[in-house]
DNA sequence: TTGTATGCGTTATCAC
DNA sequence: GTGATAACGCATACAA
């Protein structure tokens, strides 16, 4: 593979001439731009990143950590955060913390390792200590979905907990008294959020919160299957189903079919989310509008300002999440 | 940051016996080694990855180049791939090539410049010959969902043809004639193979080929959306819709729902890839099972074999798809 | 406008 | 077993 040093020789220039032809920061004449560009075409020249990075001590690419490489929430965060990314020619490098502590950290380190100019980070395991500590560091951080009061401007977040009380709220409001929840994993605090404003809204209506009629998913189809079914089997009779996100709804909705159930003159459903497929099921679910493309762009766009110092834009750090009511509830 | 140096310093040792004690590739002795190691935890120190790969011209990294970072097929390809590559401690870089031949390209230039061990390719508008001339330079390649006779041993592919077949002939076998089908984009080959084994099918069943009951989709929800919409309008009935993905057939469900037909009663629909969800849907949907987080679990295997030396293992290069009829299409 | 020289943080090839 | 030292490919301060 050619060097900028073959490119020099080809041409009858210095190599510092060729480095500033392709970094078009100093002036060159005419004349020695084109000798130089003919000899890097004749070459079949590439830059190479990595030396440019380590001379240059940056790399045009911004690191990015989310917990699973696929699934509609990530996936949807991964292009809101390309897409704006690519209008400032950065690349992204992705790597996988699959919400386990030493594997984020791993990621983490990764990204740095490979000297990323900014991180943009989707964690769940690692500590807010561990996160305060890396934001003192010497890269730009942003997280997303956490809320850290310490480093609030390093953070794009949606309030949870309001989510899980328009939910609730909606419910309340049809008329609904009986309800079951499927949460996410407790450890999440997300998932600690959208119950707790479940469980502000019952209160508003002074309905009690029943444990026994609360399951612990996994955020995933499985889950919700296998959360209704556990439900279902409980004494209690309930009328609406919540379900911390989307997925678990689908998988809850499923299980429900199968028992002969309609949804939604047997059992409402609310998910939270708004994953794309949620209008294409059947019936299109109700549920609660998650931006998180355009908290991904937000993200973006917050890297772009405080690193690259580009398009001095407006950054929103926490966005708020709305009701969308679809076919999957209705009054009782 | 401190270096490798400052780590040399503290420890009172030679630059290159800390390198050794990192790489673990000569005899250090047991005392020096624990020197190095304590001033390595007192600095913090954490090697530069890029100063690594310039030096050593490997980067422990391969690149994925997919179409989009969302969906559930590139999901489950990234994922597939990961996985298999984490447990040998290789880290991947994603890019995005979204099926534009100019931005495909870039993606590659953008892996190789930062200097990739190996490139898996999800690649669809660039043309083969660029990618035989990619084969044959210094990096090893290998190609997801392309067959391209030249350099077959690096393609990893699936029969669509043959998927395309086993879809048409499995409603034919269940009495259906008359067959509305919504295809891929035109241009892209795996939607070519797929009509044309739909066409096969058709054949062999002495059915006629109808292209006024043909629409050409976008393999997305509102291509399958569109389509449905638009066949419905043509003079000519059908009992069984062909959808070219899973995401079509879904678009389309629910169209038809809203029309007021019934799913398989008025008419039966067929997908293809069997993504996750399509289990989860109502009525769960029959479908053509692409085997694509095994195909990135074996082309990550590839690079494994071919550029790390590792694990001989057998290296399947032609997937053979297969049909998982369930209860979105019945026997007419 | 162009060239020279030095450094970026490692690995790797020699010596000792 | 350990230490100098030359690459690796480029950016950049300093000269010319």
């Amino acid at each position: 593979m050619a060097t900028i040093y073959d490119v020099s020789v080809l041409a009858g220039v210095s190599l510092a001439t060729v480095s500033r032809v392709m970094n078009k920061n100093a002036k060159v004449s005419e004349k020695t731009t084109q000798k130089v560009l003919d000899a890097m075409k004749q070459l079949g020249y590439r830059p190479n990143a990595i030396a440019q990075s380590l001379a240059s001590n940056r790399s045009n690419s911004v690191g990015i950590l989310v917990s699973e490489l696929h699934g509609p929430f990530y996936g949807s965060m991964m292009s809101g955060i390309e897409a704006e990314l690519r209008t400032a020619e950065k690349h992204v490098i992705i790597a996988a913390g699959h919400s386990e502590e030493a594997l984020e950290k791993d990621g983490i380190e990764f990204l740095i390792s490979r000297r990323c100019d900014a991180l943009i980070l989707h964690v769940e395991a690692v500590s807010d200590e561990y996160l305060i500590e890396l934001v003192n560091g010497d890269i730009p951080i942003v997280l997303i979905n956490r809320y850290i009061a310490e480093i609030a401007n390093h953070c794009i977040s949606l309030n949870n907990e309001l989510g899980g009380y328009y939910a609730t709220k909606a419910l309340l409001e049809q008329g609904h008294r009986e309800f079951a929840y499927i949460s996410g994993p407790s450890w999440k605090m997300d998932a600690q959020d959208r119950l707790s404003g479940h469980q502000r809204a019952l209160t508003e209506f002074n309905v009690p919160y029943d444990a026994t009629l609360t399951f612990e998913g996994d955020y995933q189809e499985t889950g919700g299957s296998k959360g209704i079914s556990y439900l279902l089997k409980q004494s209690r009779p309930f009328t609406a189903l919540i379900c911390a996100n989307d997925e678990m709804a689908l998988g809850a909705m499923t299980v429900i079919r199968e028992k002969g159930m309609m949804i939604p003159e047997d059992i409402s459903i609310m998910g939270f989310d708004n994953i794309f497929l949620s209008q294409f099921i059947h019936p299109k679910l109700s549920t609660i509008d998650y931006p998180i493309k355009q908290m991904g762009k937000m993200a973006a766009s917050w890297t772009l300002k405080n690193t690259f110092n580009q398009a001095e834009q407006e950054i929103t750090h926490i966005f708020t999440p709305s009701l969308v009511m679809r076919d999957s509830t209705r009054p009782v």
